[in-house]
DNA sequence: AAATCGGCATAGAAAATCTATGGTGAAGTG
DNA sequence: CACTTCACCATAGATTTTCTATGCCGATTT
């Protein structure tokens, strides 16, 4: 008979994750986001390593948190573990033969790009398991389990980035609204559809088309961009549209430009992918890419 | 309002961790050990991850298991990630001014060796709040949390590693039962006491007491040492000393050696710490090693 | 002054995880 | 040849962990 008594137990492995990500993303909250948890959950998590330990990680302040200088000195350790570790689980993905692909965008992507291409990639790739989540802001790829994400970056393309198109903005409207637009004053007697994560759209252009003398427009706000786009169509207003977006509404002929000023945002629409690549999401991204 | 649908799920950190133990340790049961919890557990966990991968990792044959070419392939990849999570989770510990020290050690010699040196242990070190556990095979430190191990060892020391003392062998008992013992001969008319670990210490003895005639001794087993020791104590038979732990008692008089033959075992004392060594560990080390 | 943004604490709910149990086939043992 | 042992499986129920929900606080912004 042998003595079997508790061992000494470690911190548990999903507080280290909480206080990973907390670190990384400098907050409880942004870490809740990524772990896809309620900052409560984090923050509990957090405690309970702080307790294990016998001292704390972060300092709390009424604005946020901020690392002590033992979380300072630690936090980076932990990122390079679990970056190595979701590293091999990516292996471990990419190796297993299951065709599945999950794919992160942001909502209006999802929508209005990656929606209407998904049947043909579905027909391409038929033994593929696509699934699309939206998300308003690009997910961590080496932590989460996405294998791609679709997004307008500003950034230059790293390694694992395919920039698909510039982002492009002009004017957009249904044929009957476009005949009570002739000039770009006139936009200010029509409601200029907004999209509530893109309100900047039109003093970009406009800043552009009326450099001297600045105007301001007025009108809905809709959350999604998709569902600015609906009313557009159905003649709801003047759409600050995104060349991605619209263009195949145009080609349709369910759009119309508006004036022919075209403005880059300085922003590309951008596909990023995990590494490595297993086989059927190479030949996915080759599809989406082209 | 902002889309927040459920999030593509990976897999659980415990289920890799499971994955890890077992293919680095080569069966769930051993993995289940490690990680103290019931082989069943682990069974689970790791199915868990085999559904969510969509393929097995381990091919089950009916005495054990075996990696599949997958698991084999991604293993290591584990091994690695959670090597170095356990590392910084030591760097946690280390830089945490927590005066915790937990120690490993075979139930002989935490009962025998270490217990006896406690009392000035804790003299010397008073603000250190030190543990004991118990066990029969050595931790791995890196991943369970214990700072010392204290185990015979054949090996030759590592850099972790300090060598206490070489293990040597020769027979012990009470005063009076040395009388009815004057040769070698005489042990199999005496119970000869037995570790049930150390079932082979009587035959490593007499093959060099003996090497012409080979005899042998019987006796009562006992599952610890330390009750072996207090059976020869109270004249229950003769015992095969090991000199670390019964030095004190022959010291005081407790015990006497039969013969003067002394058989080293070719294993040594060792002391394996964790890396890196915070002060008070250290002060800790310092004090055992001397 | 009101709204917003992190963060905290707590209780109860939900989910993950573990144990316990009885069963299998293969290998070793008397 | 039966008998034991060993490692693993499956299942159900218990337990523990983790999460959500809620109300609250203090600082910043409007």
């Amino acid at each position: 008979m042998s003595i079997q008594p508790p061992r000494p137990r470690g911190p548990s492995l999903n507080a280290l994750r909480a206080f990973e990500a907390s670190a990384r993303l400098g907050g409880f909250t942004a870490a809740a986001e990524e772990l896809n948890v309620t900052p409560g959950a984090v923050a509990q998590q957090i405690k309970n390593l702080e307790d294990w330990l016998g001292e704390p990680l972060f300092q709390r302040t009424s604005q946020g948190v901020r690392l002590t200088a033992l979380g300072e000195a630690t936090a980076g350790r932990f990122s390079d573990a679990f970056d190595q570790l979701g590293e091999a689980v990516g292996h471990l993905r990419a190796r297993a033969s299951t065709a599945q692909i999950s794919v992160a965008a942001l909502p209006s992507l999802a929508q209005c790009w990656l929606m209407p291409r998904l049947p043909a990639l579905r027909r391409a790739l038929p033994d593929l398991v696509i699934s699309v989540t939206a998300l308003e802001k690009p997910p961590n790829l080496i932590r989460e389990a996405f294998d791609v994400s679709l997004f307008f970056s500003e950034a230059a393309p790293g390694a694992d980035e395919i920039r698909i198109a510039e982002d492009r903005i002009y004017p957009v409207c249904a044929p009957e609204v476009a005949a009570s637009v002739s000039s770009v004053d006139d936009l200010t007697q029509v409601p200029c559809l907004r999209d509530g994560h893109w309100q900047a759209d039109w003093q970009v252009w406009l800043r552009r088309a009326m450099p001297d003398r600045p105007i301001a427009v007025t009108g809905p706000q809709y959350s999604l961009y998709s569902m600015a786009l609906d009313a557009a169509r159905s003649g709801g207003g003047v759409l600050m549209g995104h060349d991605s977006l619209v263009a195949p509404l145009i080609e349709r002929g369910e759009l119309v430009r508006l004036f022919d000023l075209t403005v880059p945002t300085g922003r590309w629409l951008t596909l990023r992918t995990t590494r490595p690549v297993h086989p059927a999401l190479k030949r996915f991204i080759d599809l989406l890419a082209s």
